[in-house]
DNA sequence: TGACGTTGTGTACATTCGTACAGTACATTT
DNA sequence: AAATGTACTGTACGAATGTACACAACGTCA
């Protein structure tokens, strides 16, 4: 099997969508590789379909298969006794919001603020991917609605009545008599050093 | 200008684009939106792409605007109150990979191991974001090369040498005789709650 | 009230898409 | 040397694409 020229191929590929966020179409792809016929891509598709580079949309249009994104994590590591990652592992840095978002209409990013969560590893400053729903499951870290403000907490319950469980001993377990609404359910968290 | 509908379709073309990775063509826009004409897309369209949502591939394809991947970022948090982020409303919008990854060329993810730095935030199973380059500061995180191994620790110093500090009483400074070398400094760090 | 702008419908149409099928070029095998 | 397999060319074609134009429904504003 001679795909020594697909992987160069796909490289173009990765390419443009890195440019582009998008696939070109089976014209495009023959130009973009110097093919002179539409044909020739066919085939050439055909071939990274089944290793799982590229895939169909429900349209019937290109669209980057399950291993598209796939790229070394730490590659030049030769020198360490370190197993190199498998590939299933690997994430492309292109695809952190990927990775870590997966219903974007549904989500949003709130900035920390305070020390409440500092056990849990959530630190003042960071910030945590809010899925908005109004149910979570005791034990989820929640985003609730409480006198009006926002307050981020794990969810826990006591008896058959919910409580805001801190992950910081110097701060109190909320009992809010009235209930509270539930805004949303950390999914993820993040932080930057400067 | 009466585009509220118009965030809630974006939302779902984002949600289409998060599972296929490609956008649809018009046709299955209008399906996705419930429209009955695909000419309805054409104005839609026209309308997001002045906002810089959504863009023409060179094949006139659709394709992701600059806009595009930009998500909520809600201010004032979880202490104070603050209104529920609507989208009409002033709100900062980013994207993580950019906010987290300035040099893609040099920067690699790697995921952590171990509890050592449990109180910097950092815990087992985080994935770590390193910037490759063999100096750091007394204070960042680095990626060290200790024993042919990969160490995440904080570089310290005594006296004129430099010294790898755990984040977490149970374990012991580092304080390599023959120094070290430094893989890479951490720049930001990030988790998934599944 | 009536003019206007906006959003979506319905039909028509040239362009382009992806595939089918036949054929060429070239290396590898037996 | 003949047979086989792979990579690509070239032409043809039905189906789907995106656009154009005319029109209906609706809210807003003067």
């Amino acid at each position: 099997m001679g795909q020594d020229k697909d992987f160069e191929y796909l490289g173009k590929i990765q390419d443009y969508f890195a440019e582009h966020k998008t696939l070109p179409t089976f014209s495009h792809v023959a130009q973009l590789l110097g093919f002179k016929s539409k044909n020739a891509v066919t085939s050439f598709v055909a071939r990274l379909k089944l290793q799982g580079y590229l895939d169909y949309a429900p349209d019937k249009r290109l669209k980057p298969g399950r291993r598209f994104f796939e790229r070394i994590i730490a590659e030049s590591t030769v020198q360490a006794g370190f197993a190199t990652p498998a590939y299933g592992d690997s994430l492309d840095t292109m695809g952190i919001d990927d990775y870590l978002i997966e219903k974007p209409s549904q989500t949003v990013l709130i900035t920390v603020r305070g020390e409440s969560m500092k056990d849990a590893g959530i630190f003042n400053g960071d910030t945590v991917i809010v899925e908005k729903r109004a149910f979570a499951n005791v034990g989820d870290i929640v985003v609730a609605i409480l006198n009006n403000e926002f307050t981020l907490k794990t969810l826990g319950k006591e008896g058959d009545k919910f409580v805001l469980i801190p992950a910081n001993k110097d701060f109190p377990v909320l009992r809010p008599q009235d209930g509270f609404e539930i805004f949303g359910v950390v999914v993820g968290q993040f932080r930057k050093y400067d």
